[in-house]
RNA sequence: GCUGAAGUGGUGGAAUUGGUAGACACGUUGGACUUAAAAUCCAAUGUCCAUUAGGACGUACGGGUUCAAGUCCCGUCUUCAGUACCA
C-alpha cells in the first residue's frame, strides 16, 4: 500500500495538482485586488464574453491566457494587480432561443454563464472574481441607463471643446439666442434670438434643444433588417448583410435614439496617438472616422423668371411644364390648321426641303409648340404676331431653355416674313449654313450672360478636397436621393430624372456596391452659376454620388477626378484642363503633387497647397464658401426593436422624450409573454403589462403600461413609455470602470477614489472585430464622461492586443451516391416492396473519390458500382450506371473521431450522429483497413464539426498543458490552426520538468550548490523569458522554458537555488505545477507574489566562442577560441587551421573578415 | 482599386543591430524495452548528388548593395485581413 502510494505521488498527477490549486485560490481569494496598496497599480483586462449556449472552444480562452500570463507576471514584478472578469450578457441568441421556446432569455444566459464560469474556472486563470459584472444586471445596467441620462443632458461646445451641462446651453439661449453658440448640432437649425426663445412654447424649446444633445431623437435612414426585426448600426453590418444571421438590410427612415459621436470625431482621431495600440487597428479607426480637409463651395442655381407659370396659365397650351403632352398636340394640329397669314407665307418657302433642310410646321419641341423646325440642324424659326410684345419675357425664357437643348432660335415679327420675306429666307439660309447637322450631338453647354435669375434662393452646397482645382468645375452631379433634385429639374427633363430615380432606387446597396463600373446619370436640366467665372454649370444627377457622404453633391472636375473624368467622357461633357503641362487626354490627373495650376484666373501658377489656400480665401471673401473638414463618421443609430437589451428611461409627453429621474432609476425590463413585436408592429416591450417603475414618494411600485399611460399628465406622469431597448454596445462602452470598485455599489457606478486609483486599462486584449464598434463607443463614451466630470481619462485602453484566431482543422470524407438507371422500371414497386433500397450512399477514400470525380470508374467505385448492381439484381431489378444521377460530395465528418494520423475511428464516427443523419450504408476503407480523412483549415464552427472542447484536453492533458499550448501555437496575434496531436510536445515538458524536481525516489532538489552551467540556463532563461512577456513573444517563451528543462535533465541539476526560482519563471504560464513544487519545496505561501528572479549577466560571461569559420559567406565548420583573443590572433589562429588550409587549397585568401566574438569571413 | 500584414522543411513555427538558416515542437522513419500494445527512452529527418569523405542548392520570384542578406534597397507574383464610387 505504502509502496503504491509513493508510486502516486511521483506521477505528474496534473488532475489532482490542479483541482487542488484551484480551491486554493478560491478559498484563499489569491487574485482579490485591493484598491489601496503601496505597490503599483496594473490593470489587465479581457473583452468580456457573450455567454452564448455552445460554451467555449479552445479557441477562446487564447486572449484570455495570455493576458492572464501577464497579470501573473506583474504580480511577481511587484504590481497590485487588477484582472477581473464578467459578462457582455444582453444579446441576440438569448432573445431568438426565447422566441423559439418561450424560456426567458435570463433563464437561458443563466444557465450559459454557469458553464461559461465551470470552463474558466477549469483553466487557472487568476481572475478577481469577487468584481464580476454582467450586463444585464438591473444593478448594472441602471448606470447604463444613468449614462444615457448623462448623454441627454449635454451638449457639445465646440468653443471650449468639449461637452456641457445641457442647462449652460439653455441659459446661453434665453440670454443670446443661438446666433453666438458654436455647437455640435443638426445641421437644419434656425437662428433666433433670446427674446425669441424666451415666447417659444416648452415643446419648441425641447424640440430645439434635441438638436442639439448628445443623445437625440430624430428621423433618420436606418439599416432595417427585416429578418431581424430590428435596426442594426453601421458596424454591424457587413457586406451589405447583418453581420449576425447574414440577413438582407434595407434602408428605411425610422425615429430612433441616436448618439451625436461624430461630435467627438476629431478627438478620437487624436487621441489615437496618445495610445499603445497596433498600427493596423488605428489605421482601421482612423478610416472610419474618415476625416478630409477641404471646403464647401456654394452653387446658386439659375432659375427661371418667375413669369414662367403665369405666362403658361394666360395661354394655355402655349407653353406648358405638365404631363399634358395630349393638349399641346392636339392644339399644334389646331394651329396647323389655321395658320396665320406669315406663317402661311413661310412655310410655302421652306416646306419640301425648298432649302436643302426639312423643315417641320408648328411641331412639338419638349413642351413648347415651336413654329418651323429643322430637327437635323436643330434650327427653330419663330414668326411673332402681336402677342409677343405681352409676353417677351416668357418668349425669351422659352429660347433659352430651347437653347439648353441645343437649339437655335431666330425670331421674326409677322411684317418682316410679309414684308421682306428675301431677307428672311436669306437669314434662315445663314443659319442653316452655320449649323451642321447636329443629329448624334449631345446635350450643349449653353452660351454666357443668360441672363437668368440668380436669385432663385436656391442653392447646392458642395463639399470638396480640391478647392485649388474650382477652375476646372464644370458641371456638378447631385445623388439621385438629395433634397434638391425635384426642386430643380426642368420640366423637360423630369420623366427622366424621374426614371433614373426610380431606377437607382430599385438598385439594392449590394448591387450598386458591386457594379461600380457602369456610368449612369441624367441631365436634370438645370444650372448652376460658378461662382467665379459666372458660367452656368450643368447640374446632372448620378449614383455615383452617395447621400449619405459630404452634401451629397459633388463639384466635378474631369481633369481632376477619374470619376467625373469618366462621366464626362460618357455624357460628351467637355474636359477643360486646368493643369500646367499635363497630359489629361487619357486619363484624369488626379495626384496634388507635382503639377502647377493653370487656366484659373487668380490660382494660375500655384502648387495645390498654395492655391487651395488661395481658392478658400476667395471664396470667403464672396460669402459662396468656406475651408471645411468633413468627418465620414456618421451619429450611432441607439435604438433597437428587441427585448433582451438596457430599457430606455425615457417617456413621451406630447411627443416629446422625458428622461425619468435617476433617483427611479434602474427602469427594470418588464416581463413579457412573447419576445416578439406587437400585432401593431411594437417593438416587444409593447407586451408588457406591468412596468417596474418609482411613483409616488419613494415607494418601488409595479404599475401597468396602461395605467401609465393614462395617468394625469401632471408632474412625471402621462404619456407613451419608450418601447425600444438599447443596442448591444451600450453596456460595453463603460464595464471596465465598473470592475473598479470592490462591490457592487448603489450610489455610484465607480466611486471616485477607485477610478482615481486604478484609471483606466493598462492592457487590454481581445478581437480586431471590434475596431470600428466597441473600442470606438467606449472611447466615446469615456470622452463624454471625462467631459462631465464623472472620470478623469481621456482614454480607456492605453494599450491594446489584438489576438489572432484559432482555426479549425476539418476533416473530410468523401461521399459517393451510386446513381444508377433501371432498365425495367416497372419491377421498382414490386422491387421496393421486398425491401430493395434504390439509392446507396458510400463513403470512399479520398483517392477514389477524386478519380471518380474526374470520370475514372476504376478500382474500389467500380466494385461499389457492381456490387450495387448485384443487389439490384437480386430484386429482379437491371440497372446500369449513371454519371449524371450520381454524387460526389466532400463532408464534414467530427474531427473527435479522427487520429493524429488522419484516420477516421470507423467504429465510434458509425456511432455519431452525424453519420446517422447521412444514412451512409457503407464506409470503404484503404487497403489497411483505415479510412484516412482529408483536412482543411477553416474557423472553427459547429457546423465544420471542428470544434475542439476544451474540457475534452482539460481532462486528458490538464490546463497547464492547454495553457502552454495555446501559447506555444505561434505568435499572439497571428491566426493558426489547432492541431491537438501537438499537445503532446508540450504535455511530455511537464511530465519532464516534474520528473527532474521529483525524482523515482521522492523530492530530488536538495541544498547543493549550483554549477557553472547550471547558473548560465537559470540566467539565460530570466532573461529570455522576461524580454519575451515584455514582448508579448509567449510562443518563444515555452521553447525557452524546454530548453531550460532540457538542459538542466542533461546537467542531472538537484540544486534548489537553479530549480526554485525557474519555478516563478514558469508559474505564469503553467500555474498550477509551479504551486505544487513550490510547496513541494517547502514554501508555505502561493508562489504568486513571489519576486521575479533577478538577472546576473555575470553567469553568461563565456571564456571562449565556437566561432563559426565562413569562406566567401558561407559556414564551413567551427573552431573554439578564447574569448579574450584579439582580431589578430584570431585571423593567425584561423588561417593556420588545417581545416582552413584544406579549404583554400593553396590559393591565398584576399582578405579576412574577423569580427571577435561573433564570426570570421575569408575571402578569396 | 486602395491600405495594412505576410510568404522560411511534410506541419506549427525560431533566428537580437545584417554575422553558423530551420531553435523548440509535431509528424515520419529506424532502434531499445514488451508476449503484445500503449507509455517511455535512443537515433535520423530541408532538397539533391555521393559507399564514405564530402559537395551542390536552399527562406515566393527577378535584380541590387555588402566580406556576409530570411533580415537592407528596387521590381514582380501570391496569400490573408481591412476598406471601398469618401468628392
Amino acid at each position: 500500500m505504502m509502496r503504491l502510494l509513493k508510486v502516486y505521488t511521483m506521477k505528474y498527477n496534473f488532475n489532482d495538482i490542479e483541482a487542488k490549486w484551484q480551491k486554493y485560490w478560491s478559498d484563499n481569494q489569491t487574485f482579490k485586488a485591493s484598491n489601496s496598496s503601496d505597490k503599483p497599480k496594473y490593470y489587465v483586462l479581457d473583452m468580456f464574453p457573450y455567454p452564448s449556449g455552445a460554451g467555449l472552444h479552445v479557441g477562446h480562452p487564447l486572449g484570455y491566457i495570455a493576458s492572464d500570463i501577464y497579470a501573473r507576471y506583474q504580480r511577481h514584478k511587484g504590481f497590485n494587480v487588477l484582472h477581473p472578469q464578467g459578462y457582455d450578457s444582453f444579446g441576440l441568441p438569448a432573445e431568438q432561443y426565447a422566441i423559439q421556446t418561450g424560456q426567458h432569455p435570463a433563464v437561458t444566459t443563466d444557465a450559459n454563464i454557469k458553464t461559461y464560469r465551470r470552463q474558466l474556472d477549469q483553466i487557472g486563470f487568476s481572475f478577481d472574481w469577487s468584481r464580476e459584472v454582467r450586463t444585464s444586471n438591473p444593478e448594472y445596467y441602471k448606470w447604463t441607463q444613468w449614462i444615457f441620462i448623462q448623454l441627454f443632458e449635454s451638449w457639445y461646445n465646440n468653443d471650449s471643446n468639449k461637452a456641457e451641462d445641457i442647462k449652460t446651453l439653455i441659459s446661453k439661449f434665453s440670454s443670446e439666442g443661438n446666433t453666438t453658440v458654436n455647437a455640435a448640432c443638426d445641421d437644419n437649425i434656425q437662428p433666433f434670438t433670446a427674446q425669441d426663445w424666451n415666447s417659444y412654447s416648452s415643446e419648441q424649446q425641447q424640440e430645439i434643444l434635441l438638436k442639439y444633445r448628445l443623445t437625440y431623437l430624430a428621423e433618420t435612414e436606418v439599416n432595417w433588417c427585416p429578418e431581424l426585426g430590428t435596426v442594426l448600426a453601421n458596424d454591424e453590418i457587413v457586406n451589405g448583410v447583418s453581420e449576425r444571421g447574414g440577413y438582407p438590410v434595407v434602408r428605411k427612415k425610422m425615429t430612433q435614439w441616436s448618439m451625436r459621436i461624430s461630435a467627438y470625431a476629431e478627438r478620437l482621431l487624436q487621441g489615437l496617438d496618445t495610445i499603445d495600440w497596433t498600427d493596423a487597428l488605428k489605421e482601421t479607426q482612423r478610416n472610419w472616422i474618415g476625416k478630409s480637409v477641404g471646403a464647401t463651395v456654394k452653387f446658386p442655381i439659375l432659375s427661371f423668371p418667375n413669369g414662367e407659370e403665369n405666362a403658361s396659365s394666360k395661354t394655355p397650351g402655349y407653353m406648358t411644364g405638365g404631363n399634358n403632352s395630349h393638349l399641346l398636340i392636339e392644339r399644334a394640329q389646331d394651329m396647323r390648321a389655321n395658320p396665320t397669314p406669315a406663317e402661311s407665307a413661310l412655310w410655302y418657302e421652306l416646306r419640301g426641303k425648298k432649302l436643302n433642310a426639312k423643315f417641320r410646321q408648328q411641331h412639338l419641341i419638349n413642351d413648347f409648340i415651336v413654329d418651323f423646325v429643322c430637327l437635323d440642324r436643330k434650327l427653330i424659326i419663330e414668326v411673332d404676331g402681336k402677342i409677343h410684345d405681352n409676353q417677351i419675357e416668357a418668349d425669351a425664357l422659352r429660347t433659352q431653355r430651347l437653347e439648353n437643348d441645343g437649339y437655335k432660335v431666330i425670331r421674326f415679327r409677322n411684317e418682316e416674313v410679309l414684308r421682306d420675306t428675301n431677307n428672311v429666307l436669306e437669314e434662315i439660309k445663314r443659319q442653316l449654313s452655320q449649323r451642321k447637322s447636329l443629329k448624334n450631338e449631345k446635350v450643349l453647354p449653353p452660351g454666357k450672360d443668360l441672363g437668368w435669375d440668380k436669385n432663385s434662393g436656391l442653392e447646392i452646397s458642395v463639399f470638396t478636397t480640391r478647392p485649388d482645382t474650382i477652375f476646372g468645375v464644370n458641371f456638378m452631379t447631385l445623388a439621385p436621393e438629395h433634397e434638391l433634385v425635384s426642386q430643380i429639374t426642368t420640366p423637360d427633363r423630369k420623366e427622366a430624372v424621374e426614371a433614373y430615380i426610380e431606377k437607382t432606387a430599385k438598385r439594392s446597396e449590394r448591387e450598386r456596391m458591386a457594379d461600380v463600373k457602369t456610368i449612369s446619370g441624367v441631365f436634370t436640366g438645370a444650372y448652376a452659376e460658378h461662382p467665379f467665372t459666372k458660367e452656368p454649370v450643368q447640374i446632372w444627377i448620378g449614383d455615383y454620388v452617395l447621400a449619405s457622404y459630404g452634401t451629397g453633391a459633388v463639384m466635378a472636375v474631369p481633369c481632376g477626378d477619374q470619376r467625373d473624368y469618366d462621366f464626362a467622357n460618357h455624357f460628351g461633357i467637355d474636359i477643360p484642363n486646368i493643369f500646367e503641362g499635363v497630359d489629361i487626354s487619357e486619363e484624369a490627373y488626379g495626384s496634388k503633387d507635382n503639377v502647377k495650376i493653370a487656366n484659373s484666373d487668380f490660382l494660375n501658377g500655384m502648387n495645390y497647397k498654395k492655391a487651395s489656400k488661395r481658392a478658400i480665401y476667395e471664396l470667403e471673401n464672396i460669402a459662396q464658401g468656406e475651408g471645411k473638414t468633413n468627418y465620414r463618421l456618421r451619429d450611432a443609430v441607439f435604438s433597437r426593436q428587441r427585448y433582451w437589451g438596457e430599457p430606455f428611461p425615457v417617456y413621451y409627453v406630447n411627443g416629446m422624450p422625458q428622461m425619468i429621474d435617476k433617483a427611479h432609476l434602474p427602469i427594470v425590463l418588464p416581463e413579457v409573454e412573447k419576445y416578439l413585436p406587437t400585432e401593431e408592429g411594437e417593438p416587444p416591450l409593447g407586451r408588457a403589462k406591468k412596468w417596474h417603475w418609482l411613483q409616488y414618494g419613494d415607494d418601488v411600485k409595479i404599475v401597468s403600461k396602461e395605467a401609465f399611460e393614462n395617468s394625469s399628465p401632471l408632474g412625471r406622469l402621462g404619456g407613451e413609455l419608450e418601447l425600444n431597448t438599447m443596442p448591444g454596445w451600450a453596456g460595453s462602452s463603460w464595464y471596465f470602470f465598473r470592475y473598479m470598485e470592490d462591490a457592487m455599489r448603489k450610489d455610484t457606478f465607480a466611486s471616485e477614489e477607485a477610478l482615481s486609483y486604478w484609471e483606466n486599462v493598462d492592457l487590454y486584449i481581445g478581437g480586431s472585430e471590434h475596431a470600428t464598434g466597441h473600442l470606438l463607443y467606449s472611447r466615446f463614451w469615456v470622452k463624454l464622461l471625462k467631459d462631465r466630470g464623472f472620470v478623469n481619462v481621456e482614454e480607456p485602453f492605453k494599450k491594446l492586443i489584438n489576438q489572432g484566431m484559432i482555426l479549425g482543422t476539418s476533416a473530410f470524407a468523401y461521399g459517393f451516391g451510386v446513381g444508377l438507371k433501371i432498365k425495367n422500371e416497372e419491377k421498382i414497386p414490386e422491387a421496393v416492396e421486398k425491401g430493395c433500397k434504390i439509392i446507396s450512399k458510400y463513403i470512399i477514400p479520398k483517392e477514389s473519390y477524386e478519380k471518380a470525380k474526374s470520370g475514372e470508374y476504376a478500382g474500389l467505385v467500380e466494385s461499389v458500382i457492381n456490387k450495387k448492381m448485384l443487389e439490384l439484381k437480386d430484386y429482379g431489378l437491371d440497372a446500369e450506371f449513371d454519371e449524371e444521377l450520381s454524387t460526389f460530395i466532400p463532408f464534414h465528418v467530427e474531427v473527435e473521431y479522427v487520429n493524429s494520423s488522419d484516420e477516421l475511428d470507423v467504429e465510434a464516427f458509425k456511432k455519431g450522429s452525424r453519420y446517422k443523419g447521412l444514412e451512409i450504408d457503407e464506409i470503404f476503407t484503404e487497403e489497411e483497413g483505415v479510412y484516412k480523412v482529408g483536412r482543411d483549415v477553416e474557423k472553427m464552427s459547429k457546423s465544420k464539426y471542428n470544434v475542439v472542447n476544451p474540457d475534452n484536453i482539460v481532462a486528458d492533458y490538464g490546463a497547464d498543458s492547454l495553457r502552454l499550448y495555446e501559447m506555444f501555437l505561434g505568435p499572439l496575434e497571428q491566426y493558426k490552426p489547432w492541431n491537438t496531436a501537438g499537445i503532446t510536445g508540450v504535455h511530455n515538458f511537464l511530465k519532464k520538468m516534474w520528473k527532474l524536481y521529483v525524482g523515482e525516489t521522492g523530492l530530488n532538489v536538495n541544498e547543493v550548490e549550483p554549477t557553472k552551467d547550471n547558473l548560465k540556463t537559470l540566467h539565460k532563461t530570466i532573461k529570455k523569458v522576461a524580454e519575451d512577456i515584455e514582448n508579448f513573444s509567449f510562443n518563444t517563451s515555452v521553447s525557452t522554458f524546454m530548453i531550460a528543462i532540457n538542459e538542466l535533465t542533461a546537467q542531472k541539476c538537484t540544486s534548489k537555488d537553479i530549480l526554485e526560482p525557474l519555478l516563478v519563471l514558469i508559474s505564469p504560464y503553467a500555474p498550477h505545477i509551479a504551486e505544487e513544487l513550490w510547496s513541494q519545496l517547502g514554501n508555505s505561501d502561493s508562489i504568486s507574489t513571489t519576486a521575479f528572479p533577478i538577472f546576473d549577466s555575470s553567469h553568461l560571461v563565456e571564456s571562449s566562442k565556437n566561432y563559426p569559420i565562413s569562406f566567401n559567406g558561407k559556414m564551413r565548420f567551427t573552431l573554439e577560441l578564447p574569448m579574450d583573443m584579439n582580431k589578430e590572433a584570431i585571423e593567425a589562429a584561423v588561417l593556420a587551421n588545417e581545416k582552413t588550409i584544406a579549404q583554400l587549397d593553396g590559393r591565398t585568401p584576399k582578405k579576412v573578415i574577423v569580427v571577435p566574438g561573433k564570426i570570421v569571413n575569408i575571402v578569396g
